[in-house]
DNA sequence: GTTGAGCGA
C-alpha cells in the first residue's frame, strides 16, 4: 500500500541521439536525480529510444512528470511516466491484461531470486560478480572439474557467438549494398570479413543469403533501415 | 521508434 520506495520515471519516444546525459540534463530540474539512464541496444548499441530516472523525492518525480510528459526532447515528443517495478525476469514478459496502474498500489511479495538476488553472490565463495560454476576461489574448485567445465563453456560460448555474428555479418552486408556509412566498420567485420562474402563462392552468381526470397512482388520486407539518424532539422 | 540491466544452482 501507500507508495513505492522508489521514484524512478520511464521516458519514452527518444531520439536515437538522445543520451543518458540528455535526459539528467533535462530532469535533473525538476530535483535531484539519483539515476538517469538511457537504455540502449545490446546487439547494436545505440539507444533503444527510451530511459529511465530516479528521483530522491516524489513530489520531484511528480513535478518532472508533469512538466516533461508530452514535451519535446532532441526533436521528438517524449513520454513520461512512471517506471515499472522490472521484475519477473528481466521483465520480457508482456501481458495485455496488465495495467499501468498495477503494482503502484498492488502488494506482491518480492520473488527470492528475483532482483533480490542483485547482490549477485555465488554460493561457493559469496562474492559478487560471479556464479558458483566461474567463482574464481581455488578452495572449491572440487578436482579440477573447473578447468574443464570452464573451458567447455568457452568453447559452447564461442561457437554460438559465432552463429550470431554470422547472422548479423549478412544482414549488415544487406545495408552495405544500400548504404556504405555503416558497412565500413572493422571491429568484427575484420574478424569475419574473409568468412562473409567470400563463402558465397561467386557475388556474381545472384543467388544470395536471402535464397532468393526475391524476384517476385512484394518480396521487399523491410524498405528503411533501423540505422536511421535523426536529424535537427535537415542538414545541408 | 516506448518499460532496462545479469543468463544461474
Amino acid at each position: 500500500m501507500s507508495e513505492e520506495v522508489e521514484y524512478r520515471c520511464f521516458i519514452g519516444g527518444l531520439a536515437w541521439s538522445t543520451s543518458d546525459r540528455g535526459l539528467r540534463d533535462a530532469f535533473e530540474k525538476y530535483g535531484h536525480l539519483l539515476e538517469a539512464k538511457v537504455v540502449l541496444d545490446k546487439f547494436s548499441g545505440r539507444s533503444r529510444g527510451f530511459g529511465f530516472i530516479t528521483f530522491d523525492e516524489k513530489k520531484a518525480m511528480d513535478e518532472a512528470i508533469a512538466a516533461m510528459n508530452g514535451m519535446d526532447l532532441d526533436g521528438r515528443t517524449i513520454t513520461v511516466d512512471k517506471a515499472q517495478p522490472l521484475q519477473g525476469g528481466s521483465g520480457r514478459d508482456h501481458d495485455g491484461d496488465r495495467s499501468r496502474d498495477r503494482g503502484y498500489d498492488r502488494d506482491r511479495s518480492r520473488p527470492s531470486g528475483g532482483r533480490g538476488s542483485g547482490g549477485g553472490d555465488c554460493f561457493k565463495c559469496g562474492k559478487p560478480g560471479h556464479f558458483a560454476r566461474e567463482c574464481p576461489d581455488e578452495s572449491g574448485r572440487g578436482g579440477g572439474g573447473r578447468y574443464s567445465s570452464r573451458d567447455d563453456r568457452y568453447s559452447g560460448k564461442d561457437d554460438r557467438y559465432g552463429a550470431k555474428d554470422d547472422r548479423y555479418s549478412a544482414k549488415d552486408d544487406r545495408y552495405g549494398a544500400k548504404e556504405d556509412r555503416y558497412g565500413r566498420d572493422g571491429g568484427r567485420d575484420g574478424g569475419r570479413d574473409r568468412y562473409g562474402p567470400d563463402r558465397n563462392g561467386d557475388r556474381s552468381g545472384g543467388r544470395s543469403r536471402d535464397g532468393g526470397s526475391r524476384g517476385g512482388p512484394g518480396g521487399e520486407r523491410h524498405s528503411r533501415a533501423p540505422y536511421d539518424r535523426p536529424r535537427a532539422g535537415g542538414f545541408h
